[in-house]
DNA sequence: AGGCAGGCTTTTA
DNA sequence: TAAAAGCCTGCC
């Protein structure tokens, strides 16, 4: 029918179509500050890279979307990647508007986001190289990471591109090659870190499943590690939804909207899932 | 002892 | 020029 601006090569890619009646709004995900590498392709679809993999996805409406992969793949990986089985309706189902119109508010506002599970290593380093530095500067940090020593791969559309870097291959990189991923003073702990994962020093497998104030404790013996990016990666990377990361802005949210105090008892064990809510909806607003 | 100011690299708006 | 999904050090 359309032609593609004279562009049009052929597609191998597979499609299938899934029905997703929970909040699933993949422009709210992508904007919401646990993603770094999803970017948004001319046709309105979202090219997703999760470890070595790469997944188009596109909303057709109506909850239907379409994946570019098997079924297979689908159960084994992207369902779980996406936490699908998670109702997060329900979740914000316990806020009382009566009772916290500001959450509410901000729940209503970001209503389709999604807590995904990544990869616990990317999002150690992802979110040490976040601090200090706003969205766009870090997608540009991670990106160069990858393509200096990220496996290269090939996507389902026939483009190239690279892998989040192993632990070894990362370790592996000179003082001089990470400065040029514009890192700056986080140069010796993205590669202090890199080091204690290859080398067996911190095993981030054992830390799923434990207490989340256990597994930060772990991660705040690395050099650049505190309070915040730990829980950044017990929420995002070991799936805590109750980790509650304060950055700026949720230090913002809870000067101004919650003077006398945040309810953190009344929204456990979900408070991870309300903190996103509320950045996303601070940080848009003017 | 624990709370706080200042510094740190670079990009973005 | 200030601020950015912060952390570390040194000072009191």
């Amino acid at each position: 029918m359309t032609e593609d601006g004279g562009a049009c090569h052929e597609r191998m890619e597979i499609r299938m179509i899934v029905h997703i009646a929970d909040d699933f709004d993949l422009t709210r995900i992508a904007g919401s500050g646990q993603c770094f590498r999803w970017k948004r392709c001319p046709d309105g679809s979202w090219r997703i890279l999760h470890g070595d993999r790469c997944l188009f996805v596109e909303s057709l409406g109506d909850g239907n979307y379409s994946f570019s992969c098997r079924e297979a793949e689908f159960d084994s990986v992207w369902r779980d990647y996406f936490d699908l089985a998670e109702n997060y309706g329900a979740i914000r189902g316990r806020i009382d508007p009566g009772k916290d119109p500001f959450l509410w508010t901000a729940a209503e506002q970001e209503k389709g986001i999604r807590i995904l599970r990544q990869n616990t290593w990317e999002m150690l380093i992802t979110f040490i190289i976040s601090q200090n530095r706003n969205i766009p500067a870090i997608r540009g940090s991670v990106e160069s990471l990858c393509e200096l020593c990220g496996e290269e791969k090939t996507d389902c559309r026939g483009a190239r591109y690279h892998a989040f870097p192993s632990p070894d291959a990362l370790s592996a990189l000179s003082g001089a090659q990470l400065k040029d991923c514009r890192l700056g003073y986080r140069c010796r702990f993205v590669h202090a870190a890199a080091e204690a994962v290859a080398g067996g020093k911190l095993d981030l497998d054992s830390l799923r499943g434990v207490p989340e104030e256990q597994a930060c404790r772990a991660l705040m013996e690395l050099p650049g590690v505190g309070v915040k990016v730990a829980s950044c990666v017990s929420l995002f990377g070991l799936h805590n939804l109750n980790s509650f990361p304060r950055d700026v802005w949720v230090k913002r949210v809870l000067e101004n909207e919650y003077p006398a105090g945040y309810p953190f008892e009344r929204y456990a064990p979900y408070n991870g899932v309300f903190q996103q809510y509320m950045f996303a909806y601070y940080r848009e607003k003017p």
